[in-house]
DNA sequence: CTGAAAGCGCTAACAC
DNA sequence: GTGTTAGCGCTTTCAG
């Protein structure tokens, strides 16, 4: 088949365990039958076989990731992070996409193990796992979005809670009196987590904290539209929504202009995310920035850590800086 | 290290080849002694080691992707497709990017062969390569959106130019005076295949074709910025643009927008491909729809037919239709 | 400096 | 049915 170093040796009447030093810059073979080997596998097309070498040196140089969905704007640049650093430090990346299925996330897991991928990154797609199903995973690995209660392993997030506070404030600080929030799957860590800081928000400037106010529908538009929906016309008088994520703030908006709500004067909206999109000049929203280039780059930087640190690994959390970006849906 | 055939076999006592039999369902092993294997396997926590098996397989169940930039919602769309489809058949992705950089793409498939790929979806960085580039992929491989003048080897597309006729079209029946085209990278082959359906269609329908009329900046908002700056303030009339993709179509508007041009009337945009913000409410653009995830879908099913026919293969393209998506930006 | 040989974990052909 | 054995292509001692 495809051309070995044992072919390489035999035409060159030297043993195989030279053409292995002389091609892997091994000490042990004088500069002249180095060169010669070096220009013979070029000649004969050589291709080192990387599985064979994995066999023996029980490493891949490959790095599993395992997101619910890569056509996600989100997890696209996250993704794009993550694999621009592992292109930089010498690994190739496995991607499997679960479409926020349990069962084929697992799939993947154990597909990613039997390749003895030299570590794992993993979004889960659902947020109430044990820990026994990550004991399963006996490489080094990383949840991304992960969350504080665990401690079973390492994680990467953006802080939501802070991210949650912020926005809260900035509406309240703009004057906005009644403050809804509409967030995605109620269940989501992520999602929790900014309902805290709204929370923490509103009860440090002495505001009520309504639960009615505190919706949940889908991370997508429709699941905006229809919180919109919702609350503009529940009793309360709605000023302001925070939105869970961008997309729902997309929906937001788009109920509040087939509605004849002015924005932003008669309603604030605000999101989270910042997705490429947010600053089109169409939309202009503000929102909730996450680091999500740097999301995807620190992730593969923790992990490559943990590989290298091997068996003295610890757990380690890493917590990045949500941002406000005010654009022009909050007056 | 971790748990193999043998230790499996050891614990039982029996013969390695009889664990491997018993694990693989090969027929030749007694009911009684299959299940015992497969017990053991569980409770020792056996995991397959792929490296081992594919080296005297010699194939590895997976396939490399390279393309420019995943955080680009049209190859994230594409890749969806991709590896969906890829899962489905059982194999797992490994995905790389190029960041539209020709050295970066030669060191990937350079490692994605030596990873022993058993097949390549490339999107090359630079669309002037010539054969001898690709005669050096000694596997399967399938170029995503290639072009028709190669014949080397097998490639998936949309038919850009149809589209451009399709648009161009559409824009003289609302009845569209001067119609200009705003494209990206002007060698890119899609780009070019866009302009000569535009040139079809004027011509078709007895229009003078204007040089200055088209022209080229970059495949980004500011591009299409920029080209509206200049084709609304040259001399001629300029009435509806044909963005050669969306992106650009989104920095038309916003152009027009900040300068008192009322779309649709005044100014009719068209894009190109159809991205997922393309239809909300905020920006409702007109477009020519390119099935993104078809795109990835089908360039996987005909890579793994490529795979099965191995040595007989022939050269193949599969050209997909593109479809006229009408919304607000046109009258 | 170079060669011989063991072995990584597995499959598959060949015996029994 | 089951065991034995020969590799797959490479790295890495261990001799010389």
């Amino acid at each position: 088949m495809s051309v070995t170093i044992k072919d390489i040796a035999k035409s060159l009447g030297v043993s195989y365990s030279t053409v292995s030093r002389a091609l892997n810059n091994k000490p042990g073979v004088s500069k002249k039958t180095r060169e010669r080997i070096i220009e013979q596998a070029k000649k004969m097309g050589y291709q080192p076989n990387d599985m064979a070498r994995g066999l023996v040196k029980k490493r891949t140089k490959t790095i599993g990731v395992v997101i619910p969905d890569i056509a996600n704007s989100f997890f696209g640049e996250v993704t794009q992070g993550i694999i621009d650093t592992a292109n930089e430090n010498g690994y190739t990346i496995l991607l499997c996409i679960s479409n926020w299925d349990f069962d084929i996330e697992k799939k993947h897991l154990k597909t990613l193990l039997e390749k003895r991928v030299d570590g794992i990154i993993l979004k889960p797609a659902k947020d109430d796992v044990d820990e026994k199903y990550f004991s399963k995973i006996n490489v080094p690995f990383i949840l991304l979005e992960g969350w504080q209660g665990d401690k079973s392993c390492s994680y990467v997030k953006v802080d939501n809670e802070k991210g949650g506070y912020m926005a809260t404030k900035y509406l309240i600080e703009r004057g906005y009196q009644n403050i809804a929030y509409a967030g995605g799957k109620k269940e989501a860590h992520s999602n929790l987590e900014r309902v805290e800081g709204y929370i923490k928000a509103l009860k440090e400037h002495g505001r009520k904290v309504e639960r009615e106010l505190i919706r949940h529908n889908d991370f997508t538009v429709s699941g905006g539209y229809k919180l919109a929906e919702e609350l503009l016309n529940s009793h309360n008088k709605v000023d302001a929504i925070f939105a869970g994520n961008d997309v729902i703030a997309l929906g937001i908006l788009h109920y509040a202009a087939t509605h004849g709500y002015k924005v932003p004067d008669q309603l604030g909206v605000i999101g989270f995310d910042d997705i490429f999109y947010a600053e089109f000049h169409q939309i202009q929203l503000t929102t909730i920035r996450q680091p999500k280039y740097l999301l995807g780059k620190n992730t593969l930087e923790l992990l490559l850590q943990e590989i290298r640190d091997d068996e003295d690994r610890v757990n380690k959390a890493m917590i990045l800086e949500p941002k406000l970006i005010v654009r022009k849906t909050t007056r």
